[in-house]
DNA sequence: ATGCCGGGCGAAGCCCGA
C-alpha cells in the first residue's frame, strides 16, 4: 500500500501535474495539502477518470486539505479537536478499508508561524499542542496509521540548506522542534528518517532565489506512522520528479509503501 | 536587499507563503 504526501500550492494551479502523478505512480492513498479552494470549487474531473475516492475539506484562497484514495474513504474529523472555532481548513482524517484491514490517516497542513513575534507563531504552537493531545488518543486505537503532511517543520539541522540563516525562524525554532519531538515521542515513526538518515535529503525548495537550481532545500513534509503502521513499512523516499517541471509546485511528492500481508 | 517567485483575488496591486 503506497501512500504519498504532497503540498501542491494550488489544486487548481497543479491539476495536471497530479493527475499525471496518479496515473504514473498510482499510489492507493494521495494526501493533499494547500488546495487553495472551496470543497464546490474543486476541479474534480480527471480525478474521478483515473478512479479515486475524494475527501475534501477546502476554504477559500487559503489552506486546504484532501484525501485521494483508491478504496472508499470513510471520514472521521474535518478540523483538528481542541478549538471547535478554528475556521482554517488544516486537517482531514479518515479510515480506509484495504485487503488487509483498515488504516486510519490524516493530511496535515500544520501552520506555518511566521514571523515569530506575532499570534502566527502562537497559533502554530497550539495548533502543534492540539495535535499532540489527538495522537494521544489516535494511538490508544493501536490501528495502522499514517499522518502525513506539510508540518512546516525542519525537525533538525540535517534538514535545512543553512541551519544558521533559518535558526530563528518558525520552521525550527526550539519550540517547534520541542513540539514536534513530543509528538514523535508519543511512538510515532518518521517513515522517510527510517530509510534514509542522510542530511541534504529535502522536500520544499522555494521559488526564489535560485533556490531549486542550487538544491537549497528544507524537509518539511513528514509522514509520521504508528507503531501499528510501521511495522509493516517496507520502502520510502521523496519524488523530486515534480519539483522539476513546468509550474511547479514548491513542494514534491513524499511516499512510503506498507506491506499489505 | 525584507526583494527575489508564484498563487489568489479580481482586474491593479496587495496579501500570503516558507
Amino acid at each position: 500500500m503506497k501512500i504519498v504526501t504532497w503540498n501542491v500550492n494550488s489544486i487548481k494551479s497543479r491539476l495536471p501535474h497530479v493527475t499525471a502523478y496518479l496515473k504514473a505512480v498510482s499510489p492507493d492513498v494521495l494526501l493533499l495539502q494547500e488546495l487553495k479552494c472551496l470543497e464546490e470549487a474543486f476541479p474534480l474531473n480527471g480525478l474521478d477518470e483515473v478512479g479515486y475516492h475524494v475527501a475534501l475539506v477546502g476554504q477559500k484562497a487559503y489552506n486546504g486539505v484532501g484525501i485521494l484514495s483508491k478504496r472508499p474513504v470513510d471520514v472521521e474529523y474535518r478540523i483538528l479537536p481542541g478549538d471547535a472555532g478554528d475556521p482554517q481548513a488544516r486537517y482531514v482524517e479518515a479510515v480506509i478499508q484495504n485487503a488487509r484491514g483498515i488504516v486510519r490517516v490524516a493530511s496535515i497542513y500544520l501552520p506555518n508561524g511566521n514571523p515569530i513575534e506575532t499570534e502566527k507563531f502562537a497559533y502554530k504552537l497550539a495548533w502543534m499542542d492540539r495535535l499532540i493531545a489527538h495522537v494521544r488518543t489516535l494511538l490508544t486505537y493501536e490501528d495502522p496509521l499514517v499522518l502525513g503532511g506539510d508540518y512546516n517543520v525542519c525537525p533538525t539541522d540535517d534538514d535545512v540548506y543553512d541551519p544558521e540563516g533559518f535558526a530563528g525562524d518558525a520552521l525550527c525554532h526550539p519550540e517547534t522542534r520541542a513540539r514536534f519531538r513530543t509528538l514523535c515521542y508519543l511512538g510515532l515513526t518518521d517513515a522517510l528518517r527510517a530509510f534514509h538518515p542522510q542530511s541534504g535529503l529535502y522536500t520544499f525548495w522555494d521559488y526564489q532565489a535560485g533556490c531549486w537550481n542550487k538544491d537549497q532545500g528544507l524537509r518539511l513534509d513528514h509522514l509520521l506512522l504508528s507503531p501499528q503502521a510501521a511495522d509493516r513499512l517496507t520502502a520510502s523516499g521523496v519524488d523530486k520528479g515534480p519539483r522539476g517541471q513546468e509550474k511547479p509546485s514548491d513542494h514534491t511528492p513524499v511516499w512510503c509503501e506498507l506491506a499489505d500481508d
